[in-house]
DNA sequence: CAGGTCTGTTGCGATTAGGGCAACTCCTAT
DNA sequence: ATAGGAGTTGCCCTAATCGCAACAGACCTG
């Protein structure tokens, strides 16, 4: 078996770009010494490495305390993913659910194992400050994951949580709740969370289609259950509502 | 001389996510042999190459037409990060600014129906104009606002001041000049003030945008009208001009 | 359906680039 | 002065990459 792994010099900038972006230290920016103690590397690699990587704008350096920090380049190839494409699309249609709603909006997609939140905005602070944006949620324990994966076969559902299940020793009984809560978005259009995860935590969430017909993302609002509990079902309506509205922008047709 | 040339791993890497970053490549993708031939390369080292980025996230491959687009990994990487970056690049910008004009500049994000003032900065010759900052005032009644709302269509202006407008029993046709003055920030690119709420001061305000184009701060400037007024839009495109730039240090990319 | 031409992937040896160690330079604190 | 920490550089050896060429499919086309 050839299995080659990924290369060593990749695998390397990688964890260094993703420890520069870690929220604890996009602030202050990290040394040589501290990222090679973190990675558990020679610094004289990380020296190296670093060195390379501010040549090409991925990171850059602070002149007087030489702590690095995530260069420009970095922002500039994000800006032409689709994800950076469909967050700006979605934006728009996000804010007029918080405005309806007065409660915080997210968009999701599915990649990899977990939910990735695109894009949140928040009705009392629309600066980003508790911004979910770029973090992972395992997608089983969301409700935008169940949504995400509303349009899939049981069986396709199974064998992709199968080893996420193993691995967290997740209840056996968790992947049969899962199925329910898909088939239950299948039926009424989106999905309910009342208090499951969270105690004092509702949310719904609503699927979006391209012109594929393909569930690409899902809007979600989550809120304290005093706020939104009373009208969970109108949040929901409203959340698909809008979420229809994204999908036809994206060229959907319900056939 | 050392003259130590970039690691050739890194540098393809780069050229392939850059090529992949091409307007004109990132909704089709590209695939291999055509990624080779236009970097003038191996299509053994590109096609093993993209595998390694896509087993990363940082590209991904349409299963049907093996075509390579930009991953999600980078949009992740660099959403966590955006509101760090701003605070540490804003003060740089507006000093700038500052020092071009010789006024008070102030960075600007919008929290729920008010903008608050994350940052001041004034000229060195002035004593502290008692800053601004950590001030919230109501987004309607400031240029900032108006910026900060820029993007927004009439229907999400209406729903989102509708309360505010209500509780504090301002003049009814007070939306319609706020849903003027966005129409103005939009076809010229930064708002204006002329002792519009403050008789003898004047201001200018530009908008700040992130990677995925959205507007997420406001670079904002007022003074008294003897001092500002006759250049008022000169002021204005000059911050304009600065709020361009700390965008594109943010990742936009106009259109 | 055989042959041609695309596409992308893989095996393999020579070569080159990266890894680790240790020495070295600054800078700061005491 | 001295000690300690941060970051860089030199050097050698190993392990990874390069480039070639062969290979495997997909898609036309007569």
């Amino acid at each position: 078996m050839t299995l080659t792994q990924t290369p060593a010099g990749l695998r390397r900038d990688l964890e260094i770009i993703d420890l520069l972006a870690r929220p604890e230290h996009t602030s202050r920016g990290l040394g040589v010494t501290r990222i090679a103690e973190l990675l558990g590397r020679e610094k004289s690699q990380v020296s190296r490495a670093l060195r390379n990587l501010e040549a090409e704008g991925m990171v850059e350096r602070d002149r007087e305390s030489l702590a690095y920090r995530l260069g420009w380049r970095l922002y500039a190839m994000a800006a032409r993913t689709v994800e950076a494409r469909l967050a700006h699309l979605a934006s728009h249609y996000l804010r007029r659910l918080v405005a309806a709603l007065n409660e915080t909006a997210h968009l999701c997609v599915l990649r990899g194992t977990g939910v990735l939140t695109l894009l949140s905005i928040t009705p009392s602070n629309a600066y980003r400050a508790l911004g979910w944006e770029g973090m992972t949620v395992p997608a089983p324990l969301t409700s935008a994951g169940w949504v995400l994966m509303a349009d899939w076969t049981p069986d396709t559902v199974r064998s992709w949580t199968a080893g996420w299940l193993r691995e967290t020793n997740r209840p056996a009984d968790l992947l049969d709740h899962l199925l329910a809560q898909i088939a239950d978005v299948r039926s009424r259009g989106y999905a309910a969370v009342d208090e499951e995860f969270e105690v004092g935590l509702v949310g719904v969430s609503a699927p979006v289609r391209d012109y594929r017909g393909l569930i690409i993302a899902a809007i979600h609002v989550t809120a304290p259950k005093a706020r939104l509990g009373p009208h969970l079902d109108d949040a929901g309506e409203r959340t698909l509502a809008i979420a229809q509205e994204l999908s036809a922008a994206l060229g959907y047709t319900p056939h």
